[in-house]
DNA sequence: ATGAAAGCGCTAACAA
DNA sequence: TTGTTAGCGCTTTCAT
């Protein structure tokens, strides 16, 4: 039976497919009339990988393909028979094709995690938060950058769907358009980190954007700032309206406990509030509005680190320098030391953020069934020269 | 027969699992005799994601599965007939199962991308250069960081080959000890791209290291400055010694067509090359190392951009600053320009790094059988303030 | 143009 | 403990 035999060593697809009428027929009783259509797929495609499957491995090690599945499962297999097929697995090279067992499982060990902008620190840290969550309990996490666009989001979630993933992290592109309600009939866990997508029911994990604007603004007055403005984000996007209500809350407090800082009010007027869109260009325009007005601010709170940028470019431009004139950043930047003067800023907690999130999730996955939970993270300020006060 | 009109109707599978087994004997033909054992998976586990498939939307649509996948595929199907699923799918909101598509069809329209720092802005430009090129094919990418270990990454190239991605681009996180083997003998298509990895047949894009490093050396010379310093990559990384050899072939040149200035060839001394390990604090300890040389140089050149935050922060602690010391960093910096003194340094092509790296993996994946391609990017200098001279 | 049926590689229920 | 078998949801051949 030398065609048996030749079979029995076929490692490549190539071969095997050629042969596959014969064995599975050879293998399998009650099947001997052959198929009535052929519906193998194609050809093997040029540039496409060719796998071992737990057929050859069971084939080469003498036992049952069910065998071979127990041994890469935890299943009991006696010693010396799991022996027997690691070797072979070993020697054909088997890796188990997860596409067919998440098929079979219904489940998968991958967590898409889906950020707005990979160019931006923040966001890069929080995934590094999610992959050590995600790695305690063997979960692969991919990453998808939707470039704040909708679109692209709505893409990633649908193969984050298709592709049957274990769950899904989203930093939404936007808080409105955003859509989680085909994941959630789906009964796909979903966990919502830094923004809080509307009408959707999932876990959140968020910063407390409201408070650490607060105590940012309030350290302005503290050193000694009295015409302060707000550089905030797009209107509508959550974290820019926390932040600058958070802005309004500290100089409210102030005017009131300080009655005869008559001046200090102005900060809550319109021309001070400049909303920008989140990028170092957006700042830098805003900054030079700001400067341009009768009766300039004489210290900056931007509600973003690349915003921060922007507005330390526009004043290097007119000439002014903090911290005679101060500049509070809400975000790190990751060169924050080596600017001169050095930025202060407000930290968020990006890392803990995705690991938040990330253990969120795997309870979620792992099939909690507990209340949803919205989980805020504080933030912490980081004084540095740049607001060391106007007479510094 | 009112439990097949309410089978007809049901959406879920909760609903349909149970039913199973009657409808599947009711509608295939010859097999009347129920199955000898239940193999279905389990249950639906809590937390895990629900699908409609196929076949609930050919039920709705009074057409066979076949009508459905065709309709989705760019099959023949009458215009009426089509439209009768579309609507049925739509209704019960189906999405295609990608797993089980890709277990059929033996391909997947995922590519990875395994990158060995996510926050290094190098190579989430590049990783905005592949999405871009991917996305004119309808490819999507999932970016894995690796974290600079060889461990994670071999990880993640196992979930590549087990996911059945339709190919990998890799900047590996070790020359020597990133090992490709495994997809190769799969053929999964695979492009190297920043380092290539030893002992592999696949195409790579790189950058031009020493031809960059040869010109910001010389640079240096061009500025004035005369006792050199190199701070390269660990040993044994493709791009530190790379870099580090155009830093000497400039050196040499320099010595050769300068025969008077003696004390330029001390910059290929043992002393004042350090090898560090492509990260701040490294930078920042080697730095220091070469400030407390007995003869200290007067101007460094840092072979990335994150040893050259390093260097700077150093530097300022000495009391030194650009120009007077020249400082050139080898990649860009994100805020390069807010730096002061703005920092001179050498452009790397990330963003066509990884867009030349996409097109390549593509013309693989769709079969072109062109022999292996090794494609070499060139930087370009961008002189600002760090290297004005020493007199400056 | 349409449907029936087989099978991609795996896991799990059951029988032995 | 082991093997047999069905089937996860899809595509594709063949027959109609």
């Amino acid at each position: 039976m030398p065609g048996r035999v030749d079979h029995l060593k076929s490692i490549s697809r190539e071969r095997r497919v050629r042969l596959t009428g014969v064995s599975r027929g050879a293998t399998r009783s009650g099947k001997e009339a052959g198929p009535r259509a052929d519906t193998r797929p194609g050809a093997q495609r040029a540039g496409a990988a060719v796998a071992t499957t737990i057929h050859d491995v069971a084939r080469a090690a003498g036992v049952s393909p069910a065998t071979v599945s127990r041994v890469f499962n935890g299943g009991r297999v006696t010693a010396e028979r799991a022996e027997r097929v690691r070797t072979a697995a070993t020697e054909l090279g088997f890796a188990p094709n997860r596409v067919a067992r998440s098929l079979r499982t219904q489940r998968a060990s991958v967590i898409g995690l889906l950020i707005p902008d990979i160019e931006n620190p923040f966001f890069t840290a929080m995934a590094r938060g999610v992959e050590d969550a995600a790695q305690q309990t063997n979960l692969s996490v991919v990453l998808c950058n939707t470039d704040e666009d909708v679109a692209k989001e709505r893409r990633y979630l649908e193969i984050a769907l298709a592709e049957q993933m274990a769950g899904v992290i989203v930093a939404a592109a936007s808080r409105s358009r955003t859509d989680l309600s085909a994941l959630e009939s789906r009964k796909m866990p979903v966990v919502a980190v830094d923004r809080r997508p509307r009408g959707s029911t999932v876990d959140v994990v968020l910063v407390d954007n409201a408070h650490g604007a607060e105590e940012a603004t309030w350290h302005l007055f503290e050193r000694g700032y009295r015409r302060l403005a707000c550089l905030t984000g797009p209107e509508g996007a959550s974290t820019s309206e926390e932040r600058l209500a958070g802005y309004r809350t500290a100089v409210r407090d102030f005017v009131r406990e300080n009655p005869t800082e008559t001046r200090a009010a102005e900060a809550l007027r319109e021309e001070r509030i400049r909303y920008a869109d989140f990028r170092v260009e957006g700042g830098h325009r805003a900054m030079r509005e700001l400067l341009a007005l009768p009766e300039p601010p004489d210290a900056v709170f931007a509600a973003n680190n690349l915003m921060a940028v922007g507005a330390l470019q526009a004043l290097a431009e007119a000439g002014l320098a903090a911290p005679g004139f101060g500049v509070l950043s809400f975000g790190e930047i990751p060169w924050a030391p080596l600017v001169r003067p050095s930025l202060s800023t407000v930290r968020l907690p990006s890392y803990d953020l995705g690991f938040t999130a990330a253990t969120l999730l795997q309870e979620r996955i792992s099939g909690g069934e507990r209340p949803l939970q919205t989980v805020v993270l504080r933030t912490e300020l980081h004084a540095r020269e740049s607001t060391a006060g106007p007479g510094a």
